[in-house]
DNA sequence: AATTTTGTTCTCTTTTTACAGAACCAACAA
DNA sequence: TTGTTGGTTCTGTAAAAAGAGAACAAAATT
């Protein structure tokens, strides 16, 4: 796919975003190209050559797409080739999951206020109340999918 | 400070789960040593002893914790040596800014659906279903906090 | 059977990260 | 004024990350 100045700086900046995520370059960028490709979908050497890297780099980020379950791979009939696509049955279910890191953060904070002696008051009330938040906001969470599913009905 | 094995072991996941984050491993756990610091609050010279690292891995990691707003210092009468601290005055607040990423992928995936061709029906109505509720998840968090400040009057 | 296509895996190199250690500097103390 | 304390900045380096390129493999094609 022939790529233009507005695809390849969507595919840039969708990069770097993944990127700071700790993801890998290569990775945000063939994310970003499957967003931004026409067919929504794109054959290992198509990646190749739109981004311009190597077939063991492309196979390596590839592979790590599909393990994370960001990425899946279809096949035409009567093609030997796969054709790579973004796995995009839920992405709402992938952001609740990613909202799932709050309760690590939660987890630890816990165990930090079980530790702390009390002379630090205002330091650990305000580490309570931090806490207390998280909690509710964690619990929050399924109503707030709830009500966005009745508010479109 | 002495720390005990418990702290050990706090300061050691804290450290990987910001590490996680994308910051620096020396970064994490100095967050980690601050959380569980007895008296909250760390002298540079104490980081260096209690974590086992270098006068200028201190200084740059603190020196990015400050320009972060992570931790500032105070110093006490009398004495030229810095306390450093977490600024914890409203974790919240930090909280709701570190929500605001959220605003960066939807603004990203709107530009993405504003140049992908009709073609690809189904990928773009998952992707508009997603972009929508980013929105509404977003404009939900005000009044999250709202609700939560009045659950506990 | 030989060749081509479509990838994968292995090895090597380049680049970046994360930190150590020494030199440095400003403030204060002797 | 010289030394000490508290920290910063500069320079070097070990280790890890990221990817190139070649060798390899399995399936399909000729």
């Amino acid at each position: 796919m022939e790529v233009n100045e507005k695809q390849k700086e969507l595919i840039e900046r969708i990069g770097v975003f993944y990127e700071r995520k700790g993801m890998q370059p290569l990775v945000g960028k063939i994310i970003g190209l499957l967003l931004v490709h026409e067919q929504a979908e794109a054959a290992f050497d198509e990646i190749i050559e739109t981004l311009g890297v190597s077939k063991s780099a492309v196979s390596n980020a590839l592979t790590f797409l599909q393990a994370k379950n960001y990425v899946i791979y279809t096949s035409k009939l009567g093609e030997r080739k796969r054709y790579f696509t973004l796995k995009s049955t839920d992405w709402k279910a992938d952001f609740e999951q990613e909202l799932e890191h709050i309760a690590d953060i939660q987890r630890f904070l816990e165990e930090v206020l079980a530790i702390r002696p009390g002379e630090t008051q205002e330091f650990n009330d305000r580490l309570r109340d931090f806490c207390d938040f998280l909690e509710f906001f964690r619990n929050e969470i399924p109503s707030l999918f709830e009500r966005f599913k009745n508010q479109r009905g």
